[in-house]
DNA sequence: AATTGGCAGTCGTGATGTTTGAGTGCAAGT
DNA sequence: ACTTGCACTCAAACATCACGACTGCCAATT
């Protein structure tokens, strides 16, 4: 069992060391905080938390640094998040206010929350689970070759190619065009899928094939809002600090543009009571992202998507600041989603 | 004046330089290349070479490497590039085919390009000087927003949010939808604005403020078609060499992610005779990329659509390799875009 | 029982000096 | 025009050494 007072040791050897980047023996901590004890007996505590695993040190005789396992500690700790400064409040304000579309209020979330946070800034997508179809338009682009878009109520544009083995016919794409707004338009995206078996009744048979390709595709297209998306901004972030990742961030920049690990540690990721989602250092082992941390929270706007906005960093990293930053950006996220 | 050996000498220099990334003495170019002539021989053609200033030494009795002036004349020398190798062919083949849509060709591409090159791989979305419009789509998203989308006839979908003052009435909605498609239907983009203006005059006075709204957005999106957009994959390389860059990779990241300095480097880059147009070195030290080298290709759909393919790296590149990649790479690119 | 001061011991760091070898430039020889 | 021989330079690699920041432990103190 680790005392009260060593908890408050582990605490200021996590903040020296993230400010410093340097093992953090008992002499300068004596020094740079007011314990009202001698050296000895912290190191008496630190010699309780290196057997407790919750700090280590590089070499004999050098000061102490963080495990994994006591950054998860000092998150855990944490209670409350120091609100943001006035300054910050008011570049999320300036920042986000007026964007023309989601991908504008998306993108402009990302490069500031990297800004604010000096990481990598991650948001996803908003899932489509509850939006309804509002048109389906068709645009020829050659003779054999077919534009399908997909418009929904929440303003989400999905497109997609599709080659048509016959050629295609102006006047009667004109007629599938009607005929699929009248079967699908106001269709919550859960269920189109099933109105989509009935197209194909609408239609002389000798079309069937052309119909169950537009069908065809159509599911896809549906299914594909599932699968989100993510955007990011402030990569550069990763190459200030390099020797936080232990010498490479070629791992680290790979998996952020590989984009499904992300995806997939996202939707691991168990929120707490804060809401914030935390996961560090060797947490991410499996994801090829052994030394890095991730923060996320939550958003949602007004019909019920949900998704994700978060940092990513070295497991060295600010973590009350990014953790206040990550919670504040997601609200007001949630409010301007939810406002439209 | 430096004669035919000499310009021999700098090419195995360049060549020597990349493979190794070390400065290359009069000595190890009479062992690994077949010159016929003693060390010092080579090394009076390398004193004039340094005359030229094409190649430098890093420090008194080291070997040279080659300035960026001695790229260029390397470059420029370049006659004929090696065709890629069959399997490289293949790849580009298997990797570009069936893909759904211009989004998904473009992204394979880059990936497929930086894997290729091991380079920072990119490519500008086509512009649309030549599309008409296919289809206007108004969708609202609350009492006084509103979705606008527009189709073209080529395939791109462009969409945007306006804030309506006034309430919006869905049937009046449909009116102006309809009206406006009648208006813009086929026009192409260049001539969208002019038709417009008139689309005010078919509705009632009452209206005239929501009208001029969306017709404003409208304009502002068929105005934004002609800012392009990049697509870019391959991050990751630009860290496995960070002594490259001057030790730190950061401005390039940054310039990476702003874009906008990219597409200005874009339009002022002219192509060669080669259909390849290349900047080297410092010639970018304008768009704070001073030791990076950039090389693109131009490549166009059937629509006489226009826009750049290419790679960016390190000054110390592989040139002839990369060109023919970029170079086989925007032709595929233009055959499967032409097609469609 | 908790805390402290003292002290020996460990080990990385940085300064200093030395050697080695790759590479040059030049001048005289072929 | 080319080559050989030679003196010279300089970065990199290596070895040595002193320094100082720590720790760990123990006996003394409160």
């Amino acid at each position: 069992m680790v005392s009260e007072r060593s908890l408050d040791v582990l605490r200021v050897i996590v903040q020296d060391y993230v400010a410093s980047r340097e093992p953090v023996g008992s002499k300068s901590i004596v020094e740079r905080h007011a314990f009202g004890v001698s050296a000895a007996t912290i190191r008496h505590d630190m010699a309780l938390l290196e057997e407790e695993e919750l700090i280590a040190a590089p070499h004999t005789s050098s000061g102490r640094i963080p495990t994994d396992k006591g950054y998860r500690v000092f998150v855990n700790q944490l209670a409350d998040l120091r609100p943001l400064s006035p300054v910050q409040r008011q570049a999320i304000q300036t920042f986000l206010g007026n964007a023309t579309d989601l991908d504008e209020v998306l993108l402009r979330t990302v490069r500031l929350l990297s800004q604010l946070t000096h990481q990598v800034a991650l948001v996803q997508y908003p899932t489509l689970g509850q939006s309804r179809i509002r048109h389906v338009e068709l645009v020829p682009l050659s003779a054999t070759r077919l534009l399908i878009v997909l418009i929904t109520d929440t303003g989400r544009v999905e497109q997609r190619h599709v080659d048509i083995k016959s050629q295609i016919d102006a006047e009667f794409l004109s007629e599938v065009r009607t005929k699929l707004n009248a079967r699908l338009g106001g269709l919550l995206l859960a269920h189109a899928a099933e109105s989509l078996d009935l197209v194909t009744d609408d239609f002389h048979a000798d079309h069937a094939s052309i119909i169950t390709q537009i069908a065809d595709s159509l599911r896809e297209q549906v299914a594909a809002n599932r699968v989100d998306k993510l955007v990011m901004a402030g990569a550069a972030n990763l190459a200030t600090t390099p020797e936080d990742f232990g010498g490479s961030i070629v791992p680290v920049l790979e998996a952020i543009e590989e984009q499904v690990m992300l995806l997939r540690l996202f939707a691991e990721m168990e929120p707490d009571q804060r809401g914030l989602a935390t996961s560090i250092g060797s947490e991410n082992a499996a994801f090829g992202l052994g030394e890095t941390s991730v923060l996320t929270s939550g958003y949602s706007s007004s019909r019920g998507e949900f998704a994700r906005v978060g940092v990513l960093g070295p497991t060295r990293m600010d973590y009350p600041n990014n953790m206040a930053a990550v919670r504040a950006v997601a609200r007001y996220l949630s409010r301007l989603l939810g406002e439209e």
